[in-house]
DNA sequence: AATTGAAGATTGTCCTACAATTTTCAATTT
DNA sequence: AAATTGAAAATTGTAGGACAATCTTCAATT
């Protein structure tokens, strides 16, 4: 059966529909790294034709959630613990160029903002809610990635993340030490509210490396 | 008997075949940014049906080569100097971690590559040899990132350059005075062969950010 | 238990078809 | 002449059937 909100969506494009609803049951961890994605399971599922499912696929495959192998099929793409470190590295540098974007430009507005999701987490440490933690974790990164006005950088920024949630969905959440990572947070924003470019550049770069480190460390231990 | 065509068809798809071939008319200029793509005449062009075209043209479109507008088909990106200038800024970034990866790694064997490529732009300079000093220039960059051990950054990088392309196709060559880059390119190298990936990073940085000055001054100009 | 081979499933591609939308271009109006 | 309109043509988006090539499954055989 159709489903009725693809019908009504029709601003956007079908295959782009399904490739964000696939997307979103591939994070969500519905289809597991590993898995093979069968296209006729899609037809049925979407309602649609095989023609929107495979364009929506190749699409997908560019931004690295699964893998393509000729006659064989589409996978969820599985990373490796060596793949997941080259990740952190690029996103080190890239959330680095965010910093220092806004720490040039950022307003007044931006920077009380961004000290509003600081004092959030501690909040949520102090409740020691790790889940309103992670969420305001995921609003602050994704703040600072979106107002340094550059849309390449988000975009690559972006792809990585989604590739890092292949990883981390399976191998455990990270016990990230909320008091570490904070204050990590907090030096980031002072830096920016300081219009200060290259401490702004150093915490953020300084921030993932050590989100590294700890998921180093937590893929050691398992 | 396995004939060389009937392995390539193995490893790489039609799409992917189509897809490449697209984009080498659009690198080489051939399409210019703006114009729209025709689904019909790529079926007459490469003989196939609408079905691997389309698929081709999605993941083109990831890679931010064309542009697809619902209804009203796909065209070739068009780039404002703002998201030039963007572009640079991420690259240079991105080639300031490569630098610094490769400080990390390099073999003997590499360095003296590397040297070779700088020795050969200073032989081109030497000539007034601009079509040699592109082409070295080009291979020593392809050669840092190719061997600075990080795929996704490889991957990100390259679809940089290929951004830019489209950029530079148009808006003429850059007469990036060959000798103040190619001093750089000597920093960068020596740098990598002292082994000091903070020197590294900060070489391969401040060459794209002065490539990106001299492109900024160019498009000033014209 | 390992191997083999036939049946079934899946992918990759082509083809035809058609509704929806956009583009073109000539006729008409201002 | 310039702008507007509207019908014809072209194009996109999607469906669905077809079929060869390839892969997978699983039961029969060694």
């Amino acid at each position: 059966m159709p489903t009725p909100e693809i019908e009504l969506l029709k601003s956007r494009s079908l295959p782009m529909l399904i490739e964000e609803e696939i997307q979103r049951v591939i994070l969500s961890g519905q289809y597991a790294p590993g898995d093979r994605i069968n296209e006729k399971e899609l037809t049925l599922r979407f309602g649609t034709s095989r023609g929107p499912i495979r364009e929506a696929l190749r699409s997908l495959e560019s931004s690295g959630l699964i893998e393509q192998i000729p006659n064989r099929g589409v996978f969820v793409r599985k990373l490796t613990p060596e793949q997941a470190a080259q990740i952190y590295d690029v996103r080190a540098f890239l959330f680095a160029l965010a910093g220092r974007l806004l720490a040039m430009r950022a307003s007044e507005q931006e920077i009380a903002t961004l000290r509003g999701f600081v004092a959030a987490m501690d909040e949520a440490i102090a409740a020691d809610d790790t889940d309103r933690y992670l969420r305001e974790n995921f609003a602050l990164h994704e703040f600072i990635v979106a107002h340094a006005a550059n849309p390449v950088l988000a975009g690559q920024y972006l792809s990585l993340i989604k590739q890092l949630q292949l990883y981390r969905a399976r191998n455990l959440a990270l016990v990230d030490s909320m008091q570490v990572s904070n204050r990590e947070h907090h030096e980031m924003v002072e830096a920016i509210a300081a219009r200060d470019p290259d401490r702004a550049q150093a915490a953020h770069m300084a921030h993932v490396m050590s989100a590294k480190r700890r998921l180093a460390a937590n893929a050691g231990l398992s």
